[in-house]
DNA sequence: GATTTGATGGTACGGTTGTACCACAAAAAC
DNA sequence: GTTTTTGTGGTACAACCGTACCATCAAATC
């Protein structure tokens, strides 16, 4: 055998080509030909590490599946050396609105997977759906425990304020990624909110 | 010259067939065949109504737009006979959740535009924009006639309130087509929100 | 040292897409 | 009644796409 590579790494760099690809000219203009070129390989390489194109999507999402996963946890654990629920709360839902530049990168592809999944069968049932519905138990959980530390208004109905939470970051991520938001108005409406769940704080 | 066909009525046909074809299988995958095919005639016609693909998408993306505004309008109209701050405000939010079928397309279809648009410079700078911002301001302003009113609670801020709003309902709407919930899930957690905005009522 | 095998390049093929081109019927204009 | 003009059909073409196929080179195995 030649070089010996890494199969992994060589994915890996494969897969980030296509990701900047779509993050620039959109995920409906990725080919592997654009691929190729944008990892610097030929194409037949592209199909040596893939077989098909279907398959590299699959992966390319699988990969921003767990960079999403491992984006979270990186908040979290930055946010709050304790166990702080509103800290935690808030590092997770400020992940999903999109700072810099490779913040935005990442979620517009994200974005544009979730919509086509919607329509593709070939994307559908994959690891999309189980991310929020973790998502939602786990927020139900801080939500509960800073109501009783007396942290979060104990009003509020963990369940569906859970949701609500989801939702106003989803939405306002959302807006910031179609440019009708800057990523500061749309942190400041969130913290605005989050004020209002966990009133009276220093 | 031979039929004298209503240009307009056959105009708002093919892009009804683009619209169904895009619900049905995404917007990615339409073609000018495709279109043709959905709407019955031949591919030469709607090179002769729509010259090229891109101002056949624009075409159809400014209807859509249109018939937002309309839909929007109908619930207005629709929720209160009276000009009741809370009702309006619920009504355009509710609007937001696809309920019925016909809504679901419709709103998928949309959002599909709006993704495409971040990428697609033919797209960027349409009417996309102009609507969320429009729809802002008239919330603010629906915002502080319940809180003079006494309907809503006067401890909000209703310039960040109203992003929060919208937020919540992009965000519910959103995670409906991505069949992450239910509508009806989707609606109640709404109201809910409403409840907190809009304190005591019958 | 011969041979197998992993990694890579180049290229050609069948299918699809957007669009340009040619033809023609029929109603209006004169 | 001839001549425009409008609406419509069919088709062909160049570009591009995913993929299959063939060739090659170098390292490991024996």
């Amino acid at each position: 055998m030649p070089k010996l590579v890494d199969h992994e790494e060589r994915r890996a760099h494969i897969i980030d080509a296509l990701l900047r690809s779509a993050a620039s000219s959109g995920l409906h203009s990725v080919t592997m030909r654009s691929v190729a070129i944008e990892a610097g390989v030929s194409v037949r390489l592209v199909q040596y590490y893939f077989d098909t194109k279907e398959q590299l999507l699959l992966a390319a999402m699988t990969r921003l599946a767990l960079r999403m996963g491992e984006r979270i946890q990186h908040r979290v654990r930055a946010a709050g050396s304790t166990t702080d629920p509103r800290g935690i709360i808030e590092a997770v839902l400020v992940e999903a609105v999109p700072t810099d530049e490779e913040s935005r990168t990442f979620h517009l592809v994200y974005t544009e997977y979730a919509v086509l999944s919607v329509t593709d069968p070939a994307l559908a049932g994959q690891p999309f759906l189980a991310a929020p519905d973790e998502m939602d138990s786990f927020l139900v959980a801080q939500l509960t425990a800073a109501q009783q530390a007396g942290d979060a208004d104990p009003h509020l109905d963990p369940r569906q304020e859970a949701v609500v939470l989801l939702a106003v970051s989803a939405g306002l991520g959302l807006s910031v990624l179609l440019n009708q938001r800057t990523a500061d108005e749309a942190t400041a409406v969130l913290h605005y909110h989050l004020a209002r769940v966990f009133p009276d704080r220093t």
